[in-house]
DNA sequence: ACCACTTAAGCAACGCTGTTGCCAAAGTGC
DNA sequence: GCACTTTGGCAACAGCGTTGCTTAAGTGGT
């Protein structure tokens, strides 16, 4: 079951629950392509009976609905099932310190509307919440009219450290005057819409997350003005016990280093971003790939995925560099399997689109450690 | 549900199994001081009704009693349930490079038998069989009658990276010929009895973490003749993808740093190990904190204990370098609460004693990702 | 064109789960 | 001694996935 339904005991609604946002999962994956009852059964280990009485409950909730049928193999051809992406929307948003990136998505993921607003992320909050507010409603008015009634909820992603489970921020980075603010609660009240805030680098790596396989453990690594990180082990957000997994910026590379904003030594993100500014980029990758082997070799990891605006400036630089440190030191250990080392498309809208998923993902059973309700 | 049960779909039986494992994994947390009813009810989510049926279901088998009843409230006493210790043992072996240590452990966790052999890992794989096989049965004739016929199975824990899943040894660090060696199966067929194989920081950690509650996020350091880690991440061990997660000797700690035996630079183990041998504790403290406090970062971790016979040498000595460093970090990062650290007893004993576990912890719903079996 | 065979999927009955409503058991306190 | 509180079992129940069977809808040989 949902690990983390608070206490762990399930009855009888809970595990159909756990099994209707299995098949949801399977849908959404299949995309427009579809699957069949029985594919749906050998997936899950349900029996094909099950199936076919969830998939039922799913197409009377309008959730799924038949779309065409398969060759037949021999006998009766199989009856192809698909998600209904209308049947709900989330609004994503991509506060980050110069701008706000608002999209509408739908059940698929996909995106339908976007908008960039400019923002000030050091303005006073009653500014920067109107500005929130108002993108809400633009990429809302934006959709069509089917989607205006059925918006779940607003995901929020934003640099710093935060509170994921109270949606508190605690100091965004360069902000000090966010320290301790409610901004789910306060969002929520001026959307009049459930609210779900989160790092940034988590949202985008559960954007990625839910285009994988459910049980992927991968990593997001997002350089742009900081770097960070965003874990996802057995197809879960990782978040950690107060929600502050990820700082991956301040990990100490070279002991006793040179100085870092933060007031350590050897951080990785000041190796890093000096090595971006003299404009030595294969050396700026080599850094960035000495830590994703770390990780990769502390959680064996079997993907890693760069992404950011400063690495979107050198896709190819990054992604050779960080692979050969990789690549190297899993030959240093005698492992065989490689692990891919991929970029993130697009620059930060991941980010955004990630936001929204943090509103959606729960209905597949995808929340991170600590759950989420039905809309 | 138990994640991972292959696919994720769930039925009844699956259902009354997973809460019975919450159950008797409370009843375990208990210990001989038991639990009530109604607050197996409060902490499992169950009703008090449910509760009633899992607990005589688990008294028929054997598993649990009721001992005495606590003070009225002002109504009828709560009676007092209790895990049946001697209900099921396991066998807890652990080799290591010198000498193989074989517990015997009950239900509840207790050692009820200890015994150490000597040992050379570099062996012929028939000798080092017969010595385990042989230990096997020792500390099965050491135990009260009753005992010999309820044995779960042989968790066995060793130094080395291996694969959980298969049983299958990689290279064991310094012992090259155990390279693609199917322990387990081996280990099986002398002894007749279900066998488990993991790292023995895996093994140590999953002991520690039966101790804690079970949403429990913590790291075991074990510093020994090399350095190696075991992560407990939402209760449960992290094993990742290829179950080869927790290398943590081999971090690169500092960039371009001395050369390491693994052909790297800068590993954490080797600037560690360099310290102790020039008896420099205090160094060798601050490095091993430096790559504890990457890891609390990263990971959001909220405990870290360390081991191993090196450690147990200078315990407060590395237990207050390891603190301080952590404690730096977060007062840097404006994180008010502090990650305790502490040093798990007993030297190498732990080890011996999680491997054990290896077997029983599936029973209580602790199994690592890939599931686990009743007997 | 027909018919035997194969495969998919719904219907009905079933066993078993936790839940609900009720009542007996076993204390406390006036 | 009686009213009250609290615990915990009994019985009936709703709802889950499962099993056995039937119907639907194809293929392929004759």
């Amino acid at each position: 079951m949902n690990r983390g339904s608070r206490s762990g005991g399930a009855n009888l609604p809970a595990l159909r629950h756990h099994n209707a946002s299995l098949v949801l999962d399977l849908l959404r994956v299949a995309g427009e392509q579809g699957i069949s009852r029985l594919e749906l059964a050998g997936r899950t280990g349900l029996t094909p009976q099950a199936v076919s009485k969830i998939t039922a409950r799913l197409r009377t909730e309008g959730l799924a609905t038949e779309a065409g049928r398969l060759a037949s193999t021999g006998g009766k051809p199989r009856t192809v099932l698909r998600l209904v992406p209308d049947a709900g929307y989330a609004v994503g948003l991509h506060l980050d310190r110069d701008e706000l990136t608002a999209v509408l998505a739908d059940l698929a993921g996909t995106t339908v509307a976007t908008r960039t607003f400019p923002l000030h992320l050091g303005a006073p909050a009653a500014e920067v919440l109107a500005t929130a507010a108002h993108a809400v409603r633009t990429v809302r008015a934006d959709a069509p009219a089917a989607a205006a009634r059925q918006v779940f909820g607003v995901g929020a992603a934003l640099p710093g450290p935060l509170d994921h489970r109270s949606g508190v921020l605690h100091r965004v980075t360069g902000f000090p005057r966010w320290d301790g603010y409610p901004l789910r609660d306060a969002l929520a009240e001026h959307t009049g819409l459930p609210v779900v805030v989160d790092k940034d680098t988590n949202a985008a790596a559960l954007g990625l997350a839910l285009r994988e396989r459910a049980e992927a453990d991968f990593v997001y690594l997002h350089l742009g003005t900081g770097l960070g990180a965003g874990l996802v082990l057995g197809g879960a957000l990782h978040r950690g016990a107060r929600t502050g997994a990820g700082e991956f910026g301040h990990q100490t590379l070279q002991l006793d280093g040179p100085p870092c904003d933060c007031g350590g030594h050897g951080c990785i993100e000041a190796l890093c971003l000096t090595a971006v500014a003299r404009g030595d980029i294969p050396e700026a990758a080599r850094i960035l790939g000495a830590g994703a082997a770390n990780l990769v070799g502390l959680l064996d990891i079997d993907r890693v995925v760069l992404g950011g605006r400063t690495v979107a400036a050198h896709e190819d630089a990054y992604v050779n560099g960080v692979r050969a440190v990789i690549e190297e030191r899993a030959r240093r250990e005698g492992v065989t399997a490689s692990v891919p080392v991929t970029v993130a498309g697009g620059g930060d809208r991941p980010v955004a689109e990630g936001a929204a998923q943090l509103v959606l993902a729960p209905l597949f059973g995808r929340a991170g450690e600590d759950g989420g309700e039905r809309g």
